[in-house]
DNA sequence: GTCTATAGGCAGATAGAC
DNA sequence: GTCTATCTGCCTATAGAC
């Protein structure tokens, strides 16, 4: 693995943590064992870091919406897994990188918001097609895309809300709902 | 109105654009005309101030929602007034602030986080009294207190998504998901 | 690619005069 | 209550040696 890949490794994991501004050249050369120098030899500049940290999570998140694919047939299954995925973040008392992000959205330049944008369309898309797969099914009659963005955006909001307490009671609750839409 | 209160005024709001590390004793000191030693006698440390803004936060909302029950009386015009609420924060490009405040809860102290979880649990405690108003006519067969978990986490979640594109996509969502929940 | 060294700026916080 | 002045420390970023 890559010196590079080190550094972007290390900053998601921060980042998900403590957000953008918790993260430093100084602390992030720690972690790797180099110095801040070395650091801005691979991203110049925190936004070039920032812009590649949000495409390498969203590419690992694609990658994890295939095995779900693999891994289960049907909607509420995958959607089961779309949820575990969340509340693996919240397991590492976490947030989701680009929830964390969209929260430092105000710090971030062009290019890194349209990163974030194209994170949360990526994912919504991936969550509409599953849903249209059984949209006879569902208990209540509203648009696969609708559905699909109440999930996303309740789940990113899920994550920052239980994390606060420490718990799992909002997560658990989009369970729920799922459940009850496909009984 | 007393400096001390102009002090959170202008501090609510800055932290509701960027977050608490966008916030300065000296920007906030410019913003209301006086230098930096001055906010530091009124609020010694940063989570002075924190827990100060998040308390008096929580003290408008709570006026606000006495406001929705007094000019709604059904269910569905009562949470489309708490959704109102939060699409008002999105018109001002702003979070919630204690959404905002979640993102950073890595460098709150243990007051500042009771206190921020006190205002969601207390907003989460209300839609809970409105919905049980109605429950009988809910086309979806879920405790009160769980729909009320996901549509708390779910407008803070849909605040930070929508914030970011500048749409109201996902806001919207939850408008259509209260109408076919209640019809 | 990595290092030392440093520039230039902003942060939270405090002492003491008025 | 507000001020000036200052301490200490961290930040992003760059120059130039190896």
């Amino acid at each position: 693995m890559s010196r590079r890949d080190d550094i972007t490794r290390v900053a998601t994991q921060a980042i998900q943590s403590g957000g953008l501004g918790s993260v430093s050249f100084r602390t992030l050369a720690d972690a790797v064992g180099v110095k801040s120098a070395s650091v801005h030899y691979h991203f110049p500049t925190k936004m070039d870091l920032a812009v590649a940290v949000v495409e390498g999570y969203a590419e690992d998140f694609r990658t994890q919406l295939k095995a779900i694919e693999r891994q289960h047939s049907s909607v509420s299954g995958r959607v089961g897994g779309f949820i575990d995925l969340f509340e693996a973040v919240l397991d590492r008392d976490e947030l989701c990188l680009c929830g964390m992000m969209a929260a430092d959205a105000a710090a971030l330049d062009a290019p890194t918001r349209r990163a974030l944008a194209d994170f949360f369309t990526d994912s919504q898309a991936w969550l509409t097609r599953q849903l249209k797969e059984n949209k006879a099914d569902c208990r209540l009659p509203l648009p696969s895309a609708t559905l699909a963005e109440v999930l996303m955006s309740g789940l990113e909001g899920a994550l920052l809300l239980d994390r606060v307490e420490d718990r799992r009671d909002r997560i658990s609750a989009f369970r729920t709902l799922v459940s009850a839409l496909w009984p």
